[in-house]
DNA sequence: GACTAAATCCGAAACGTTTCGGATGCTGAT
DNA sequence: ATCAGCATCCGAAACGTTTCGGATTTAGTC
């Protein structure tokens, strides 16, 4: 391993004078410029980031934190999008991104502030964490640049990047009442997300203006399972219902698939209307009514938030776009 | 930030012993070490990886290199499943993952090597690079610990793990043999796979033993459009072909599409199995038969290689198993 | 009481870089 | 001849650890 000290000496000057040279400051001769990046070729040098880092108190790289990184995410592809998006985005800039888990049965006692300082990391994109998350507080109000996906909380270092569920929600109730529905259920996620609390939200109030309220909310927890169980459950206690709106795709699919073993069908006995858009809503039959949220961008657009936080900009929250995709599990109520 | 010093000025001892206590070595008092301990506790200090990695000549990072890690990679779902399979080993180790990106256009001259060095990861796993990249050789031969995903190169520190690729198309031909076809095409990626040589091979292989060969070989390139347009072409040159084989999910979905255009339907006109089974093949319609690998524990395998190396163990080759899924996409030759 | 061995501690160097605060030499003006 | 100003260079400290080689104390043995 070639280092700058062996630059130097092979060239004659100081190290110094090479550090200088190789980081293109002007108070170095052009002649011995030349000969030092000369040098450092046929040397094959190259920088130990590492000691780079140590003096100069940055480590460019940012953490991404994967929680809940388990095989279940493989299915919904939530995380592993916003996961191309911060890669895409990083990937144009010289940061690059640690992945940090904190299943590890070890770690899991090291706080969030624990885990970056540990690292040196930059700065960190969370995603995935729940609202009661004893930690989240902590890294809101640290002094870790920060953004947040999915979770509208702001601090002096914490920006965040989300979806607006409540109108996405409240799109869907439109959509389900012009098709004339009246008798609606939902399928929430559970209660320590906040995405579930605002799509409950969006929808109860498209329903509110109508003057109508939900039959029945079950959390079936975003998963196929948990949507299979409460659409059975739904369906026992309120057999006259025409629509239920789901917070997941996955939950919709587990839905969709509970209700035709009850021998019934989407939409022609219930629309069904979900949420998130995943790549098996559209090659699913009856393929799903849902709103799709543009997950790679909120990745991309999370770590362009943090990269311009570590440059100086201000913390904020953006937004991306959101669309109702209107498919055949929903139809005119009969 | 808190340091080793402030540690030993406030307990009132040496640095040195500040860090043998923290790093459990024998030799300092069980009452001091509580003390240091305690004093550290008190001070919430959290140890300088950067540091220590400095001195240590060890970063406690694999790098995971994305180069072609695009949109178009979110489809089907391969890099992505390898990232969380190498992240799901490592979770249980303490080992962090730093993601490499090659496709940046500043970045596109370095080397692997220069790129591993400059990070100063202790290993690397490689997926997704061509046959042909001219840096392959470089690593391959170089001392980074390495494993390679689907590439069945070994070196003085490169392991690599991968599916049998050659017996998985063996066991489609065999599978399709069986049904009574004998006009058979490919759909395959392109040469600069080495599953596509792979898949090639096993699938000729089985045709050769029953006397039989390809009608025709498309590349496709791995792309749903490929497929499509490698599908019409096949059908136009070989219209009594009644199976096709694809090297790739994705590329069987896209003939699938393209099938439906000529206003036939799979599998009464033609039967098409596929490889990868990527998430979507059993809820495409008709549910594609395919061989399916275990792409999760491809990458979980390549981290648990990878780091064993990094403990001392040799670079090994591991096969991770495959298994032919018949679903509704093949069906017998009429 | 002297010597050995063990237990416990510490000073200082090292890892590879950046950067502050000069030092040196040269040019041209006075 | 002196000096200001500039261009070019360099020594040394600093970043936060680990670790080598030894120093000091204590306990045990004869």
């Amino acid at each position: 391993m070639t280092t700058i000290k062996d630059i130097a000496k092979t060239a004659g000057v100081s190290v110094t004078t090479v550090s200088r040279a190789l980081n293109g400051y002007s108070d170095v001769n052009e002649a011995t410029r030349k000969k030092i990046v000369e040098t450092a070729r046929q040397l094959n040098y190259t920088p130990n980031t590492i000691a780079r880092s140590l003096v100069m108190k940055k480590s460019k790289t940012i953490g991404l934190l994967v929680s809940g990184f388990i095989r279940e995410s493989l299915k919904d592809n939530f995380m592993l999008n916003v996961l191309a998006g911060v890669n895409d985005f990083a990937s144009g800039t010289d940061y690059d991104i640690v992945l940090f888990n904190t299943n590890s049965s070890k770690q899991r006692e090291k706080t969030y502030h624990q885990l970056c300082r540990e690292r040196q990391v930059d700065g960190v994109v969370i995603q995935g964490i729940k609202t009661d998350d004893p930690y989240l507080e902590e890294i809101i109000d640290g002094d870790i640049p920060c953004v947040l996906v999915d979770i509208p909380k702001m601090g002096p270092k914490t920006g965040y990047v989300s979806t607006d569920n409540v109108i996405g929600a409240y799109e869907a109730g439109k959509h389900l009442l012009g098709l004339g529905h009246t008798k609606i259920a939902m399928i929430n996620g559970h209660d320590q997300a906040f995405v579930s609390q605002e799509r409950l939200d969006g929808f109860q109030k498209a329903l509110n203006e109508a003057g109508l309220s939900l039959l029945q909310v079950e959390n079936g927890g975003f998963s196929e399972e948990g949507g299979r169980a409460s659409l059975l459950n739904i369906m026992s206690q309120h057999p006259d219902v025409t629509a239920i709106f789901c917070a997941s795709d996955l939950m919709a699919i587990g839905a969709l698939s509970a209700l035709k073993e009850l021998g019934k069908s989407a939409p022609e006995d219930l629309s069904i209307v979900g949420y998130d858009d995943i790549l098996l809503a559209k090659y699913v039959t009856p393929a799903l009514t849902t709103v799709s949220q543009d997950t790679h961008g909120l990745g991309y657009e999370a770590a362009k938030m943090l990269i311009g936080m570590l440059e100086g900009k201000q913390p904020g929250k953006t937004i991306v776009k959101h669309e109702l995709m209107i498919r055949d599990s929903s139809q005119q109520c009969l």
